[in-house]
DNA sequence: GATGCATGCGCG
DNA sequence: AAAGCGCGCATGCATC
């Protein structure tokens, strides 16, 4: 190398302690490929070698493990001095020695740069934060980084050396040139009436779709579909349908050529990524319902559920992409068809790419098959119907949220006045200001004050568990304060900007959460308040009826199957009710509530001579259950739906600690530790079969690292994989308990959905939803007894649980509810009230 | 003005 | 021993 070093320098501080002053790399002269370190260890220091520690050495075992050379590479560091013990280069050390590795860079003109951890990355690319870096290339002026943790790290934690042998794999994939070559890339313009016919001609076999839209909502006002592509074998070719500058086809000739196109592609096997985005444009602005036979997005979030699932994202990461990205609402059409085209391009790629990786995964790839591409045509009916509301309901809950509103201003500001206090300019929403009011100015005293009352970064937390149990008569006009707010600005301000007539259309995200089940956005319908007053605002055209159908229990059902619990699967057996269960033997074993307890029986049987006995008392309510009970005293109510939550917060491994304070929360029931750890301890000896369940759960996950649903879904949770106990494992392990609990019901439901849409034509059955356990769907009226009596039957066993083998011991049952949202009537009563 | 994080809260 | 899980959204606030 030409470029000598400066054992003179002293553009850093680190000369002053360093042994050796700048240290330059060692490698060919010139190469293709070049790796970039941290700084000099002291062997470095001694040897004048970079990379010849501990560290070095695994570097070294890694390359040749992968089949690279080291000896071919050029090899260096971000920094040249070594810094003195313990320490890491500063960002001024890192910025001061950036000339030095631009030079070497420069001289040795590579074009495969590999950087390992965060010094390299910040003094190449300007860039930290490692962890979210790395595993993809960036390419910039025709050089392609790939970050990836130091060696050192592996050291440190080696749960992290798979993690660093894939990305120098790919490292060494794209320096070889395997897998970046973007052959087959030839974008076209369709611009004449001869193009479109060459295109015509060429849509065979796979043909990957993508459109390009001026927004990401298609019913919103002036929303159009800039164009429409199709990738090929060999050929991207992009449709300017109503660019803002490029208008080459006539708006009358559209319909008619998507016409065109869809016939064709009814013979070709359709790729896209979230297809059912593009999907719902074409349905919406051209009246077509395109199918997909194979969504990128979705098969990679079927292969790893933890990681991004963006197009982008993903190129980079498997071919080593340039950033095309731009933006795509104003671009011009040069630069616009060109970007489209490498969607076009990559999307077509992954198709293959994923395809053999679900191969190797026959599990993952059923469920992917077989639930999660049939949800995507679910969903996308689903968007397509939306939601009714209730307009007319919809300005009244409006009225009535702004009166809470103003109610609960007007009683804070009389209650300031009474305490000598000026609260008209306070924005009761910043916690800052609320915090300094409640605990500076009224030096207010907090009931049982708690670790939990200080928020992450060490402030007073004026959250909900607070204000509770604030003694101060502002708390009570906060909470009311917060609650209708909120509730106004999500659901009616909220809302409005997604009104298309009477008909919001959410956006369903079948890869939302990791578990698998799905999630909801603009707007949420899955976080509609239970509040009547608002959730009734979803409803039924004239002719139809609403209708909601949910699993019973299902979660707790599943978990009795999972753990083969026999209490838990007699309850079920007979029908009992599980929360009521728990309830009633938490009362029992603490001995409280004797009144109530005796009084209810008595009632419930007034000639058992007996109930007048704690004990037996207990029986009489155990044998009639929750809604005889309630009906004699509403205070029952609330009981149960306290051992509700019990019954998950243990189920999912909740320790005694948090059920103190959650009582105390959400009850305003003092409990001690040794009463929490009496309940739990209790709970667990009442369903014997949960802890060596959680045990099995745990022992799988920390031995392969993932844990799977009944049909085979996966959950990966490499956390758990971690040698060391530590906070990050043990939360590992109380997801592979809860995970294939809640994966497992999200499937059945969708299973049940799924089928529901096969079985009724969109004119009688409109399904605008699922809820987690629960599937949303108007009837036309004169179908309600026969579908409602059908879901059902679906809903209790959906028939793809054969093609996966599920056979379940325990009963799951459905019930479902005819009229607006959360004021439906089961099937009898609706009946009867016609 | 855009972006990211924290807080707080709605749902299952 | 910082031991329930899974989401989305509005607001405030610090940051560039």
């Amino acid at each position: 190398m030409k470029l000598k070093r400066d054992p003179e320098c002293t553009s850093c501080r680190l000369h002053e302690t360093a042994e050796h002053v700048c240290l330059l790399g060692t490698g060919p002269a010139q190469c293709d490929t070049m790796i970039i370190g941290e700084a000099p260890g002291h062997r470095e220091d001694d040897s004048g070698r970079p990379f010849v520690g501990p560290a070095g050495r695994l570097l070294r075992e890694i390359l040749d493990d992968v089949g690279l050379d080291d000896k071919k590479i050029f090899i260096t560091n971000a920094v040249s001095c070594r810094p003195p013990k313990n320490r890491h280069p500063s960002t001024t050390e890192i910025k001061a020695c950036r000339t030095w590795i631009q030079r070497q860079i420069e001289e040795v003109e590579p074009s495969f740069i590999l950087l390992l951890g965060n010094t390299a990355c910040q003094s190449v690319l300007g860039k930290k934060g490692i962890t979210k870096l790395r595993g993809r290339a960036i390419t910039e002026d025709g050089v392609t980084y790939v970050p990836a943790f130091h060696p050192a790290a592996i050291l440190r934690d080696p749960t992290k050396q798979a993690t660093l042998e894939a990305d120098i794999k790919l490292f060494r994939d794209l320096s070889q040139g395997r897998s970046n070559k973007q052959e087959g890339f030839n974008p076209i313009s369709v611009d004449t009436p001869q193009q479109f016919a060459d295109m015509i001609k060429d849509l065979n076999g796979t043909v990957s779709f993508d459109i390009e839209t001026t927004g990401l909502y298609p019913w919103e006002k002036g929303a159009r579909v800039q164009s429409i592509g199709f990738g090929t074998k060999t050929t991207q070719w992009s449709v300017p349908l109503e660019h803002h500058t490029h208008r080459p086809w006539p708006t009358k000739l559209h319909r008619t050529m998507v016409r065109h196109i869809g016939r064709r592609l009814r013979d070709c096997s359709v790729v896209a990524q979230n297809g059912k985005f593009d999907c719902l444009w074409m349905w919406v602005h051209y009246g077509v319902r395109w199918e997909i036979s194979f969504d990128t997005m979705l098969a990679h979030y079927a292969l790893d559920e933890n990681d991004r699932h963006g197009l982008k994202y993903l190129s980079q990461v498997f071919y080593g992409a340039e950033d095309y990205d731009l933006n795509p609402i104003n671009a011009e059409w040069p630069e616009m068809y060109i970007y489209h085209c490498w969607d076009l391009y990559y999307t077509r790629r992954l198709r293959f790419t994923l395809g053999r990786k679900l191969n190797e995964d026959p599990t993952v790839k059923a469920v992917f098959q077989h639930i999660i591409m049939p949800c995507s045509e679910l969903f996308l009916d689903a968007e397509y119907n939306g939601a009714t509301i209730d307009l007319t309901q919809f300005g009244e809950a409006d009225k009535y949220l702004t009166e809470r509103i103003a109610e609960a201003k007007h009683k804070l500001l009389t209650c300031g006045e009474e305490c000598g206090q000026d609260w008209s300019n306070v924005n009761w929403r910043s916690p800052q200001q609320l915090a300094k009011i409640l605990f500076e100015d009224l030096d207010v005293k907090v009931l049982n004050p708690s670790k939990d009352d200080l928020t992450k970064t060490g402030n007073k937390s004026t959250g909900e568990s607070v204000l509770k149990r604030v003694q101060h008569p502002i708390a009570q006009s906060l909470l009311d304060l917060r609650g209708a707010n909120q509730q106004m600005s999500f659901f009616i301000k909220g809302w409005e900007p997604f009104l298309d007539g009477n008909l919001l259309h959410p956006n369903f995200k079948i890869h939302g959460a990791v578990t698998g089940r799905p999630s909801c956005q603009h707007p949420n319908l899955m976080q509609v308040p239970r509040d009547s007053r608002i959730r009734s605002l979803v409803t039924a055209e004239p002719g139809w009826e609403f209708i909601e159908a949910d699993l019973s229990q299902v979660e707790l059902r599943i978990a009795a199957e999972l753990s083969g619990d026999e209490r838990m699967l007699e309850t079920f057996l007979k029908g009992e009710d599980i929360h009521w269960q728990t309830a009633i033997r938490e009362i029992a074993r603490t001995g409280d509530r004797a009144d109530l307890v005796i009084s209810t029986a008595e009632k419930l049987e007034p000639s058992n001579p007996s109930c007048s006995e704690y004990g037996e008392a207990i029986q009489v309510l155990l044998r009639h259950g929750p809604k005889a009970a309630i009906k004699i005293n509403p205070a029952w109510k609330d009981i149960r739906k306290k051992a509700k939550a019990t019954n998950f917060g243990y189920l999912y491994g909740m320790w005694y600690k948090k059920f103190v304070t959650y009582a105390r929360d959400n009850y305003g029931v003092t409990v001690t530790e040794a009463q929490a750890k009496a309940s739990r301890s209790d709970y667990f000896n009442l369903y014997k079969e949960l802890l060596p369940w959680h045990k099995r759960q745990i022992r799988f996950v920390r031995e392969y690292g993932y844990v799977t649903t009944l049909t085979g879904r996966k959950r990966r949770l490499p956390a758990a994989l971690a040698k060391r106990d530590s906070w990050e494992r043990k939360a590992a392990e109380r997801q592979a308990i809860n995970s294939p609990v809640q994966g497992f019901a999200a499937e059945w439901n969708l299973m049940a959905a799924i089928q529901l849409r096969d079985e009724y034509r969109r004119r009688d059955v409109k399904i605008l939803g699922t809820v987690h356990d629960a599937i949303l769907f108007r009837v036309r009226k004169e179908m309600v007894e026969e579908v409602v009596t059908r879901v059902l039957k679906i809903m209790e066993r959906p028939k793809l649980l054969d093609r996966f083998g599920i056979k379940m011991s325990v009963p799951i049952t459905a019930e479902a509810a005819i009229g607006p949202w959360s004021q439906g009537k089961e099937l009898d009563e609706w009946l009867a009230s016609r």
